[in-house]
DNA sequence: TTTTTTCTTGACGATATTGTCAAAAGTAAA
DNA sequence: TTTACTTTTGACAATATCGTCAAGAAAAAA
């Protein structure tokens, strides 16, 4: 299931770009061992740093956004039985109340 | 969105069951000021409480946990927006990486 | 209204998670 | 190799979350 971690994605997107560590780390705001410790899955990455990395990286930030949130999930029911139909009841949830329209 | 939470969903089975607090909270190992916070959203019920809750009250364990889970889940998408695409885009995710039947 | 039982609350210790510092390890250039 | 730069790591402080205790508030029974 996990291929791909918001973490590696990040650092992939750092390395095409040639740029160090250090500087991503002064861009986000972090210390450079915590963007170290994110991009090597030992910690994870924190919401804010979602449009801020899509204004360095140039890449659209609902997408990123909904790219980070859709791990977060993935995490919180990884190794659970029956995570799909939970996710399916999540859904329904929400357009359940969610405004109709007309 | 949030209509109904699991800890009001337990308060609502536990007062149909006539069932004092304490009583609860002893099946379920914890503290009953524990159940008393998890029951007005002061803290969140813990997945071990699940197969117990089915079981006092006689719900399938399955169901629940899936309540649970889902409820979890929205927990964590409040107040986003896109929330209800980053849910599709996990639920993708889980299918691609499932084992194809046939 | 007293007494008993149930429920809620605030404070606090325990636990888990996070971010930082400083040093070590790894890599590349000179 | 030295030297300079990048990345990783371990230890620890800061923060957040959690469960419990003990007392108070509320409700029900007597």
């Amino acid at each position: 299931m996990q291929q791909e971690t918001f973490g590696s994605y990040i650092r992939g997107l750092r390395e095409a770009a040639g740029m160090p560590l250090r500087k991503l780390a002064a861009r986000l705001d972090i210390d450079q061992s915590t963007l170290s410790k994110i991009e090597t899955n030992q910690r994870y990455a924190s919401r804010e740093m979602v449009p801020l990395l899509a204004e360095v990286f140039g890449l659209d930030a609902r997408e990123l956004r909904i790219k980070f949130l859709s791990e977060q999930i993935l995490y919180q029911i990884r190794d659970e039985e029956d995570g799909l139909e939970a996710l399916k009841l999540a859904e329904e949830t929400i357009n359940y109340n969610k405004p109709q329209k007309q």
